[in-house]
DNA sequence: TTGTAAGCGTTATCAC
DNA sequence: GTGATAACGCTTACAA
């Protein structure tokens, strides 16, 4: 007990070489089924398992896929993951999970961890990071894909979607039910290109409007329910005080919802509350979350899918664009349609 | 490009031997400054990273735990998970995590292929799990926790609470508020120890006071918003509606208001609803969920602490209760005693 | 159909 | 301080 079997333990107890019991491992057909099912048996009777180690070592390859997400604490992301996952051990491929905490230092680190154990392909989220860590990926050659996000004009492989313009239709939505004021609760911006493009987003349909989002009216804030609350009450007492708060998730939202009730306003009479993602906070919330909906368990499988490929085939990968969707609820409402534009 | 650089091949580039170049990377004070500078410059020339296979030949350590739990799409093993997480980083140890979907042949196999990993240590969610699992795990000499649970007289090592004695304080609760007729929404109880658990606790509480949960008032789904609503609807159309359901877990809960709400009923004027967990979804439901808190992230920390003393003492281990306790908030309301019992 | 033996990248035990 | 060299457990030509 304690001391693992080897390949040599079961030869020797199953009177072959080592050879042999590979074979019986890997290429059962090329071994005579009398000799098998000695060896088979011997495996079992010993509790062998094969060492991942000494195979990596020998083939190469180690059928283990790594991804780098900001973090678990966030629901969509555990979500996301458990589709990718999915798909993945439907190819025996194992996930090797890190998490980077939203800082790009240890997301570099993560990546030569996950090089150095040779995984068979990255998955990581979001494009903003290093040029170096970009480098060390291709000059290792281990194929990648990029999730929860989509450009055009992107030079890596990226299966997610495009979130300037999701945001910007939510913004657009947000207008057109006819608020005017209106103000941003994002989260940190600082190297998480989706939430700076989300911002960006929401900024492109206002300035269409002739609309602007000034400082006063933009929070920028970590993910969370509490910071969400506090930001809505805070961007509640403003004097120009926001008819709709749009926010940069559906935790900041649910949270926003919550802050405005304390503060006793009712939404959507009194405020428009929208989020984003549309997990199961946005569905419970009352009132339920109008939301942008993301199709995380689609690009878990698709971004699983491209991976396979690009590691099997050693192509090059294709990305893929994914459509969100707004979810409209009840926390958006309606006003009159201002008189002068 | 794409062919990774070895020890060899740094070696070379600095005019030394592998093994100075190992030393240079695991026992710096035993080289030379000048060689470990011309030794550092090439491996960082060369974009060098230790091969995780060889290096775990060579060990007989891999500095990796790993996981299996259910599945990631519940918020609270995400969440569990990324406390794990944190504590093991501190320690350079990366977390390999499976999921085994509740089915316990699937456990198992995720199990071997850890093993077969050589991870250092294991760490198990809940106690039941086939015999053999437990033999595979003891001749192998992996050291492992299980969360999410902990029994008196459990012949393991467990981080976690006791769930009988949490549901049945909950019942307790509930029934102290005056509630008689009283259902419960179980998870799936099927190798679930903890859901299992959960439902004897209740029972408990019941009989302690002469009450008892009929067939008719059980309802056992898996976890799941739509769920807990289906349940809850159903529930509520029974001849003998119960003015109180217990429910496994919180989203169970959430989807039961959600699903009383549908149906005509106000929380908890008509019907009252608590939950178990203390995910973020009992803060945003409406009314807020009353719930049994569970300390996922200090069962993590914990968790992982002790895994991490039993891979580097190879000691015993030892295990760690942890307190529960319940939250009052809106969704369970209080009902004029009944005058006979 | 089976066995022999080289090699995968690292660390560790020796000498020097 | 440094260099040979023998493990570590596995796969895979190549031989038999």
């Amino acid at each position: 007990m304690g001391d693992r079997p080897t390949l040599q333990d079961v030869a020797r107890a199953a009177r072959v070489s080592t050879a042999t019991v590979s074979r019986v491992l890997n290429t059962p057909g090329q071994v005579r089924v009398e000799t098998r099912a000695r060896v088979e048996a011997a495996i079992a009777r010993l509790g062998y398992l094969p060492h991942f180690g000494g195979r990596a070592l020998a083939l190469n390859r180690t059928n283990t896929v790594g991804v780098v997400i900001p973090t678990m604490a966030n629901a969509i992301f555990a979500r996301g993951l458990q589709a990718l996952q999915e798909t993945l051990a439907e190819a025996e491929i194992n996930l090797l999970i890190a998490t980077s905490g939203y800082d790009v230092a240890r997301e570099a680190e993560q990546i030569r961890t996950l090089l150095s154990r040779s995984v068979d392909g990255i998955v990581l989220i979001g494009e903003a990071r290093p040029r170096e860590s970009y480098d060390l990926l291709n000059s290792h050659g281990t194929p990648f894909v990029i999730l929860w996000t989509w450009r055009a004009d992107s030079p890596y492989i990226c299966v997610g979607f495009d979130n300037r313009a999701a945001a910007r239709a939510m913004a657009e939505h947000v207008i057109s039910a006819g608020h005017r004021r209106i103000a941003m609760i994002s989260g940190l911006t600082e190297s998480n290109d989706r939430a700076q493009l989300r911002l960006e987003g929401v900024r492109d349909a206002l300035h269409l409007h002739g609309l602007a989002l000034d400082g006063a009216h933009l929070a920028e804030t970590p993910y969370g329910l509490d910071q969400g609350a506090e930001a809505a009450a805070h961007l509640l007492m403003l004097p120009q005080r926001p008819t709709a708060i749009l926010c940069g998730n559906d935790v900041l939202a649910a949270g926003a919802i919550e802050g405005a009730r304390r503060a006793g306003f009712v939404v959507p009479a009194d405020v428009s509350i929208v989020g984003f993602d549309d997990v199961e906070l946005a569905r419970v919330a009352q009132p339920p979350l109008t939301t942008v909906h993301v199709p995380h368990r689609r690009m878990g499988h698709e971004g699983a899918r491209v991976l396979l490929e690009m590691i099997s085939d050693q192509g090059p990968g294709h990305s893929v664009e994914l459509e969100t969707e707004i979810v409209d609820r009840a926390s958006l409402g309606r006003l009159p349609q201002p008189q002068s534009a």
